[in-house]
DNA sequence: TTGATATATTCCCGATATGGAATATTATCG
DNA sequence: CGATAATATTCCATATCGGGAATATATCAA
């Protein structure tokens, strides 16, 4: 890699299971560090640095309260994802000609309707 | 980083801008490799490494046309993304209580009715 | 001030992604 | 078979991530 940061979007931020956990539950409610530290189970230095990223790409806001720090939900960043992947929904909405079915077949396994590729065979997933 | 892979699943996978791309072509036709290389104007070993995660993910497909192969979309593997942040939609849909409005502020900038943080400050974005 | 609590940062490390260049592989054609 | 087109893979170098552990910083209480 030789490009900028690379945590510094939210496609990049929520790559990481833990951030979209840390997402979904603030999504809930506000919540200070200590709470994420016990649901999540990971060493503190971890979710804070997991919400550092988190903050520097702008997908949650805090605000301190006495010793505490409270972690909000700042959805606005996440927009652009959810755009984004919308824009292919209409590939699993089904009934897209019979364009779902045959997706369907294409991650069941081998097609067979298919044309054998190279030898690099393995196909999709 | 100790854990397994990375690119290993879709949300890594389209970390990727020029993954995204990919996808966004593929979603209009099947492609042959020169097609891609030509549409992002990067060298053709790229295309081809990015094509490959996009492979392992199970995002696309390829599908061998002579001495070409041909690239299609595979977008199951896509729906989880898409559920996630399906998840979050209400926060943008506005008209949640006056939730829309707060959230605008707090992308805003210095949301004013907070307590002032730490001397981390920086807030969100 | 000292101490306790809450959180952030730093240092070290192994893993790995990604770009670039060169090369290998596969398939078609003559 | 030899040449060429299309695509994949490998090697190299650099950068960054993300975990672990230790430590620093901030805030509150006494």
């Amino acid at each position: 890699m030789a490009r900028p940061s690379t945590t510094a979007d939210a496609f990049h931020a929520i790559a990481e299971p833990r951030r979209r956990q840390i997402l979904g539950l603030l999504a809930t409610a506000e919540l200070p560090v200590n709470d994420l530290v016990t649901a999540l189970d990971i060493p503190q230095p971890q979710v804070s640095k997991h919400l550092r990223v988190l903050r520097e790409v702008g997908l949650v806001a805090v605000r301190g309260a006495g010793q505490q720090r409270l972690y909000r939900l700042s959805p606005a960043k996440l927009k652009p994802v959810h755009d984004w992947v919308k824009g292919f929904e209409r590939f699993w909405a089904e009934s897209f000609d019979r364009l779902g079915e045959y997706l369907a077949d294409l991650q069941a396994g081998q097609p067979g309707a298919d044309t054998p590729p190279h030898k690099t065979e393995g196909e999709s997933e």
